[in-house]
DNA sequence: CTGAAAGCGCTTACAG
DNA sequence: CTGAAAGCGCTTACAG
C-alpha cells in the first residue's frame, strides 16, 4: 500500500507537508503543492483513515443501531439518518440487533470501540442496562423511536397521532370504537398510542369498553386475530377500529371483509405509519405519516449538533401527517 | 479514555502482557491473567480498534455501497449481509448512493481509506469507470444485482425466472402476452429478465409483438402508463400481463380495473420480486421471490470466503422461487 | 511466562 | 514556507 511516507519521498518533501496539502492546513507553496497532488493522483495514493483517526480522535463514523432492518419504518429512517450524515461526510456503521435486546448494549460497546463519533439507537425499549451504559459511555449518543429518559431524543407524537384519529372518527360519528394495540413495554408505541385514543375518548365522554381494546404483535396476522378477539367477544359490536400499525390495520381489514362486513360503511379502520401496503389495499388505509425519513434526519442533525456545537437538547418530538383515505 | 498502557501500569504488566490476555495470544500465567481481566472489568476500558487496525491491517468492518436504502430489495439484500456477517463478528460500514453512480466511485475510495477489509456492491450498472476502480483496488470485492466481469458477483437467475414465468401463461393458453419491462442498462433487471421473457416466446412460436413491450421506471405509476400504452397502441389486445417488477404490476392492475378488465379472467398478470404489496393486492400476485435475504448472506459468505481462504469463485446464481397467486 | 522496543501511518506543535 | 520529532494505542518478533 502507498502511504503518505512514499509520497513524500516522490515528491522531496516531509510527509508534514504532503499531511497539510492534504488537509489545506498550513502553509504549502503553489509549487509543492501542485508537485505532491501530482503523485497523489498518479500514485491513487488514499490515506489511512485509522491512523489519521487513531491521531485525531475523530473518525468521521457514526454507529447506528438498530432492531431490524427490514421494516419500512427502520428503512426509511435509516435512509434519512443515512441522507443527513452523507451531506456531512460522515458514514455509518451499522449494527443490526434483529430484535435481541442484549445486542443493544453489546452492539454500543463495539461502537466504542470503533471509535465512532457518535451513535444513533433506534431503540424499541428503555431497558435500565442500556441506559446505565450509555451512561458510561463518553460518545455523544441520539435515540430515535423511543424517549431515553437523560439521553437527546427524537420522537414521534405518538400521543397526539393516536388521540387526532381517534377524534377523527368521533367526529364522524362513531362512538363505538375499538383499538388494536401492542404492548406496552414498547413506551411509544403500545403506552402512548393507546394515551392517545384513551384521552380521546375520556374528552368526548365516550366510555371505554374493554372488550374492544386488543393487544397484537407487530404482524398482519395478528390484526386479524385481534379484530376476530375484538368482534367475538363483544355482544355490542364497535363501529370503528383503530390499529397502531398498517399492518395491524390490513390484517384486521382481511377479517372484517371475511365477514362481509364492509369498510368503511359497516366498520372504518384507520392505521398508522403510511406504509407502501396503505395505500394499495382496498379500500386504501387512511393512516398517520409519521414521516421517517424526517425523524431519521432530525436524529442525524441532533447528532451533529452535538458534536460541532456542543449543543445536547433533550427532547425533539417530529411532525406527523394525517392521511385521509378511503378506510373511513 | 483508558488506554492498555494504562492498564498496564495499573496490573504492574507491560502492555505487551494486558495485549496477550485481550487477545488470547502467547502465554500468560492464570494469576496475571486474572489480574488484568479484573482491572480492564473495573475501568470499563475497551480497546481503540483504530489502533488495532493501523497495526494489523484488519479492521473487521465490511464496506455496503448501496443505491438506495428504502426499496424492499436492497433493505432485505442487507439484511441478509448484515445477519451473515454478524456472526462472523464484522460490521458494516454503509454508504447510500442515492442512486447518483459517481457516488458509487466516491464511496469505493472512501471505503478505501477507511480500510474495511471487503466491498460489497449493490450495483444498478456495470460502468466502465466503476470496473476500473475496482480493478484498481486491492480489496476484496464482491458485486451483487449485477454482474460485474471479472469481479465475484452474486446474482439472481433472471433469466430462468423470467422464462418461467413466461411458460406458466403459455401453459395456461396464453398466446398475447404483453411484456412492462426497465430499461436494458440495468441489465439483470432490463435485459435478462427480458431476454427470459423473449426466449420462452420463442421456444414456443409465438411472434413477438412489439406494441406488446413496453419500457417503464421503477414505480408502481410507470407501470400504469406501460400498461395503457399497450392496450393503446395494439389492436389485438394481450390476455396477459408480465411485469418485470411487483410495482409495475400493480401500476398495471390498477390500469386494468379502470378498463373494467378482469384479473385473471380478462387478462392475466404476474410480477417479480415477491415484495410484501404483491400479498395484499387482490387479486394476489403470482410472482418470483428472489430470495433476496438470501442473496445478501451468499454475498456475505462469497467476500467472507475470500477473506479467510482466499477462495474467489467468479459467479454465483442464487435459487428463485415461484409464487403462483390468483392473478392468473 | 514476561518485557523492551519497534513500528503501523498519520498530525501537529515547535523550530527554523 | 518546510522539516524533524513526538506521539496516538495498539501488536509482535525478539530476547531473556
Amino acid at each position: 500500500m502507498v502511504t503518505m511516507k512514499e509520497i513524500a519521498r516522490l515528491a522531496n518533501v516531509s510527509s508534514a507537508t504532503v499531511s497539510r496539502v492534504l488537509n489545506n492546513s498550513g502553509y504549502v507553496s503553489d509549487d509543492v503543492r501542485k508537485r505532491i497532488l501530482k503523485i497523489i493522483d498518479e500514485t491513487g495514493y488514499i490515506p489511512s483513515e485509522h491512523a489519521k483517526a487513531l491521531r485525531t480522535k475523530q473518525s468521521n463514523v457514526i454507529g447506528v443501531i438498530l432492531p431490524k432492518l427490514s421494516t419500512e419504518t427502520a428503512s426509511r429512517i435509516v435512509n434519512g439518518i443515512s441522507e443527513e450524515l452523507a451531506k456531512h461526510s460522515y458514514q455509518i456503521l451499522l449494527t443490526n440487533t434483529n430484535l435481541d435486546p442484549k445486542k443493544e448494549i453489546e452492539y454500543v460497546k463495539l461502537l466504542k470501540s470503533k471509535q465512532v463519533d457518535g451513535i444513533i439507537l433506534l431503540a424499541t425499549n428503555r431497558g435500565e442496562d442500556l441506559l446505565n451504559e450509555i451512561n458510561k459511555l463518553q460518545i455523544p449518543f441520539v435515540a430515535t423511536g423511543q424517549e431515553i429518559e437523560g439521553v437527546p431524543s427524537v420522537i414521534n407524537n405518538n400521543f397526539h397521532a393516536a388521540k387526532e384519529i381517534t377524534n377523527l372518527l368521533i367526529e364522524k360519528g362513531h362512538r363505538n370504537i375499538a383499538f388494536i394495540g401492542v404492548d406496552e413495554a414498547d413506551y411509544e408505541v403500545g403506552h402512548k398510542r393507546k394515551a392517545g385514543y384513551l384521552a380521546a375518548l375520556e374528552e368526548n365522554q365516550l366510555p371505554v369498553v374493554d372488550e374492544w381494546i386488543a393487544k397484537a404483535e407487530f404482524t398482519i396476522e395478528s390484526g386479524y386475530t385481534a379484530a376476530k378477539e375484538i368482534f367475538n367477544a363483544s355482544s355490542e359490536k364497535p363501529t370503528a377500529i383503530i390499529a397502531v400499525t398498517d399492518r395491524l390495520a390490513i390484517g384486521a381489514m382481511e377479517y372484517l371483509k371475511e365477514q362481509g362486513l364492509n369498510v368503511p360503511s359497516d366498520v372504518a379502520l384507520t392505521g398508522m405509519g403510511a406504509s407502501d401496503l396503505s395505500k394499495y389495499v382496498h379500500p386504501k388505509l387512511t393512516t398517520i405519516d409519521f414521516l421517517s425519513e424526517h425523524t431519521g434526519a432530525e436524529a442525524a442533525r441532533t447528532l451533529l449538533r452535538i458534536l460541532q456545537e456542543g449543543i445536547s437538547l433533550e427532547k425533539k418530538q417530529i411532525d406527523y401527517r394525517l392521511i385521509i383515505r378511503d378506510s373511513i
